[in-house]
DNA sequence: TAGCAAGTGGGACGATCGTTCAGGTACTTT
DNA sequence: AAAGTACCTGAACGATCGTCCCACTTGCTA
């Protein structure tokens, strides 16, 4: 049993994420509304046929780029906590850092992700990739109190939705005395 | 001066009125997504060229719909803290009970309403609107912990985008102990 | 080397879209 | 009563959409 030498399968698997790529690059800029087979075909410089051949449908490839897009968040999340213990701060600095980076330069990544939430309300499959970024925290970081901790998880999402319809994003020490009360012991 | 007595703008803005609500309807069902002329005139049960006299673009009809949304929203936010200083109470039982609803019965209605979060985060035009439940809150109840309320709002926001992606929509009694939280005391 | 498998891509089909237009109706004003 | 205004609506246009078809190249296998 071998593990992918097929030259061909390669590289069809490389443009597949490359589709993938594209879409999630389509979603930032646009959102989920301008994605057609024919917009994220020119973002990738690939023919529409490509996209039609790799993905069976146009919410299949949806699904499949929100779900990258969430396994990169929580691959986020995961590196933010292990910064944190490495400098062996209780996160504060790190979560409202990463607050103010989600509604600044990466506001478009940002918006993205929401709309994965939104998808995910009216698509069940997309429910567990929208949680993964929950779950990750939820098992990393220790919490006694779990009614702090859900009140913690509540309070990541609101700021940043709540930042993204303001007119200008926050900046990291206008977030952190909010994040200091969200961490604070009980 | 008169006031409204042509019974032709009469009735065209009650048309108008119901072009938005079928319009309502139909984000509820199936997103901002399924907003087209035709859906929304055929959920309306007028002619399609009808939802183009009355809203120069689709733009302005989503537009107008969020707008309409929104101002309902404030005003249940409104009611709601009505209810609550009518009792003595600090509002925990009330804002458990409307959390709940949102995420159940009117679970639809919930997801419309944070479709125009989205919208609002591409269009600054809708921002005032996206704004509006947030700034009833703000200046009918006192707060002397700036930093306790904004903590406050942005719990209830994760609160409710999070308990749409919940398999099933959590109770008032599950929501209380965090409500609690939220809502106690520095 | 023949045959198969995987990926590629140009072209096209029918469906649906937003929007326009022109003719018609109902109401108000002069 | 005539003129003007506001609203209504059937029909249609061009654009764009998702998707399919089929001929093709490329890489693997027997």
């Amino acid at each position: 049993m071998k593990i992918q030498t097929d030259g061909r399968k390669i590289r069809g698997e490389k443009r597949r994420t490359e589709i993938i790529e594209a879409t999630l690059r389509v979603i930032e800029r646009d959102g989920v509304a301008g994605v057609t087979h024919r917009t994220v075909a020119l973002e990738a410089g690939v023919p529409t046929t490509s996209t039609t051949y790799h993905f069976s449908s146009l919410d299949d490839l949806l699904v499949a780029t929100l779900i990258s897009c969430a396994r990169d968040m929580a691959t986020e999340v995961y590196w933010m906590i292990d910064r944190a213990r490495s400098r062996g701060s209780r996160g504060a600095e790190e979560v409202a850092g990463l607050l103010a980076e989600a509604l600044g330069p990466r506001r478009g990544r940002t918006m993205a992700e929401y709309e994965l939430y939104l998808l995910a309300a009216r698509k069940p499959e997309l429910r567990p990739a929208a949680r993964r970024w929950l779950d990750v925290l939820t098992s990393m970081v220790r919490h006694d109190d779990e009614v702090a901790f859900r009140v913690f998880l509540a309070g990541i999402d609101g700021l940043l939705i709540q930042g993204l319809i303001d007119d200008e994003p926050p900046s990291a020490e206008e977030l952190r005395p909010v994040v200091d009360y969200l961490l604070k012991p009980a």
